[in-house]
DNA sequence: TCCATATCTCCATAGAGTTGGAGATATGGA
DNA sequence: TCCATATCTCCAACTCTATGGAGATATGGA
């Protein structure tokens, strides 16, 4: 991942609109929701949930597909992962007596990240 | 954690300055840096360093100690720990089946978030 | 005490992001 | 074809954020 993507994906978080929105999508699952549902549950205004998922999809978090007149949004899951590796890549520059002592997992690379498996 | 918390946490990694200054200080570990040191490193002038300190700072995602006329600055790794937690909560509404399927990890909660132990 | 070093705070400017009204576009049914 | 529904795009006003010069503050040594 490069430091673009990164900053794309933490920034389309960094909104509680979109915040809101993504962990909407999270408990939702891979099935999704429709984005008019997600303007009830959220009370947005059209043009603001629209601005708002073009975001989310434009920085790899959410995709959609059509279902006859509904665009249903989902997260994606795989974004997450490549998102958290890169915040921990070479970590403690990969000195496991230092990373277990004070901090992370010492693994210096960061598969441990995957907390949404299914890539 | 509050969504403000993870809000104020995910705006201070979104910003390329910012993002490469908590990168450096996860791959120095929980040693940390000097102030001074990660201004040489990343060429920036003295108050946006500390600007961006600041802000790493009150997000939660850094520490700080002194030492003589230097600033130790460290990556706060459980804050990330609390943050992922946050982004995965009830993911899936626990409904295992749907998340080992399409996603997540099933748990519905997600102790599998933390990729910085030490907490 | 006085000076150099390390870092911080204040402030003004420039730039980027958010919001919602109005209207355009695409799908499905009569 | 015509209409209702679901969603999107355009635009303008407003607000928030980042940057760096100038100067203040704190520590250590002579």
């Amino acid at each position: 991942m490069e430091k673009k993507d990164a900053i794309a994906a933490l920034a389309a978080l960094a909104q509680e609109t979109r915040l809101d929105i993504f962990r909407l999508l999270v408990q939702a699952g891979p099935e999704g929701l429709a984005a008019g549902h997600i303007g009830e549950r959220l009370n947005l205004a059209s043009a603001t949930l629209s601005f708002h998922l073009n975001q989310l999809r434009h920085a790899g978090l959410a995709g959609f597909r059509r279902e006859g007149r509904s665009l249903i949004y989902a997260a994606e899951y795989a974004a997450m992962n490549t998102l958290l590796a890169y915040l921990t890549e070479n970590c403690c520059q990969g000195d496991s007596a230092a990373c277990g002592a004070g901090g992370c997992d010492g693994s210096g690379v960061t598969d441990a990240a995957q907390i949404f498996p299914g890539d």
